[in-house]
DNA sequence: ATGACGGTAGCATACCGA
C-alpha cells in the first residue's frame, strides 16, 4: 500500500513527467498540489487510460488539488470544513485498499509571504495561520474517528533548521517563522505522526528545491511537503522516504513525490 | 541587497511561488 505527496506546480505543464513517475512508482493513491486546472482542463482521459480515478477540487491558474487512485475515490470533503476559503486547498477522500478503509486527503497550506513590491503587507501572513487554524480543529475531528487517516501534502513549513539548506536566510520567512512552527508541532502533539521523521529522525529530507541556479544539484532545499499519519495508521508505517525522480527528470515540478508505505493487515 | 526560474492569463507584463 503505496501513498504519495506531490506539488505538480500545474497538472498540464507536468502531465509527462507524472505519467512517466505513475508508471514508475505504481502508487495506489496520490495527493497533488497545485494542480492550476478547473475540472473542463484537467487530464481525467490521460488518467484513467494510465489506471488511475481522479477527483479533483480544481481552480485555474493558482492552487487546486487532487486526489489519485487505482481504486474508488469518495469524496467526503471539498475545502476545510468551517473555513469559507476562495483558494482551492484541501479535499478529503474515502478509498478501500486491500479490503481496508484509508481517508485521505490533499493537502495545500498556503506560502504567507508578502507580495515582493509590498514586503510590508502582511495580509497573506494573517491568512496563512488562519488556515492553520482550521486545518488543525478539522484535524482534531479526524482524530476522534480512530482511522487511518493519511494528511500529505506542501504544508510549506520549514519545521526545524535540519529542514532548510541555509537556516539564517530563511530565518524571517512565513514558511520558517515561529507561529507557523508552533501551528505544525501543535499537529504532531494532537497526535498525528510526521512519517518521514518517524523513520528518520536526524536525516536531511528536502521535498523542494529552487528551480534558480543549481539549487537541485547542488542539494540547496527545503523541506516542507509531509505525510501526517492518524495513530492507526502509523501503526502501519513500513517505510517513508523522498522519491527524486520526478526532480531529476525533464520539465520538473520544484517539488518532487514524498512516498509512504504501509502494512495492510494481510501483509 | 537583488534576482534567478517557471507557470498562468492573455498577448505585455503582472502575479504567484518558497
Amino acid at each position: 500500500m503505496k501513498i504519495a505527496a506531490y506539488n505538480v506546480n500545474s497538472i498540464n505543464a507536468r502531465l509527462e513527467n507524472l505519467l512517466a513517475w505513475l508508471s514508475k512508482a505504481q502508487p495506489d493513491i496520490v495527493l497533488l498540489q497545485e494542480i492550476k486546472a478547473e475540472h473542463q482542463a484537467f487530464p481525467f482521459f490521460e488518467l484513467r487510460a494510465a489506471g488511475y480515478d481522479a477527483k479533483i477540487l480544481g481552480q485555474k491558474s493558482y492552487n487546486g488539488v487532487a486526489i489519485l487512485s487505482r481504486h474508488k475515490i469518495r469524496v467526503t470533503a471539498e475545502g476545510l470544513p468551517g473555513f469559507a476559503d476562495d483558494n482551492a486547498r484541501y479535499l478529503e477522500a474515502l478509498v478501500t485498499v486491500g479490503g481496508e478503509d484509508y481517508r485521505v486527503a490533499a493537502v495545500y497550506a498556503p506560502n504567507g509571504n508578502p507580495p515582493y513590491n509590498n514586503p510590508d503587507d502582511d495580509s497573506k501572513f494573517i491568512y496563512k495561520l488562519r488556515w492553520m487554524e482550521a486545518f488543525y480543529n478539522h484535524a482534531a475531528v479526524l482524530l476522534q474517528k480512530r482511522e487511518k487517516v493519511i494528511l500529505g501534502g506542501d504544508y510549506n513549513v520549514i519545521l526545524t533548521d535540519n529542514d532548510v539548506y541555509d537556516p539564517e536566510l530563511f530565518r524571517n520567512n512565513a514558511l520558517f517563522r515561529p507561529e507557523v512552527r508552533s501551528r505544525f508541532n501543535a499537529l504532531l502533539y494532537q497526535g498525528w505522526y510526521d512519517a518521514y521523521r518517524v523513520l528518520h529522525p536526524a536525516a536531511v529530507g528536502y521535498t523542494y528545491w529552487d528551480y534558480a541556479g543549481a539549487a537541485f544539484a547542488a542539494d540547496l532545499g527545503l523541506r516542507i511537503d509531509y505525510l501526517l499519519l492518524s495513530p492507526d495508521a502509523a501503526d502501519e508505517l513500513k517505510s517513508c522516504y523522498v522519491d527524486k525522480d520526478p526532480r531529476s527528470a525533464e520539465k520538473p515540478s520544484d517539488h518532487t513525490a514524498l512516498v509512504v508505505e504501509l502494512n495492510g493487515k494481510n501483509e
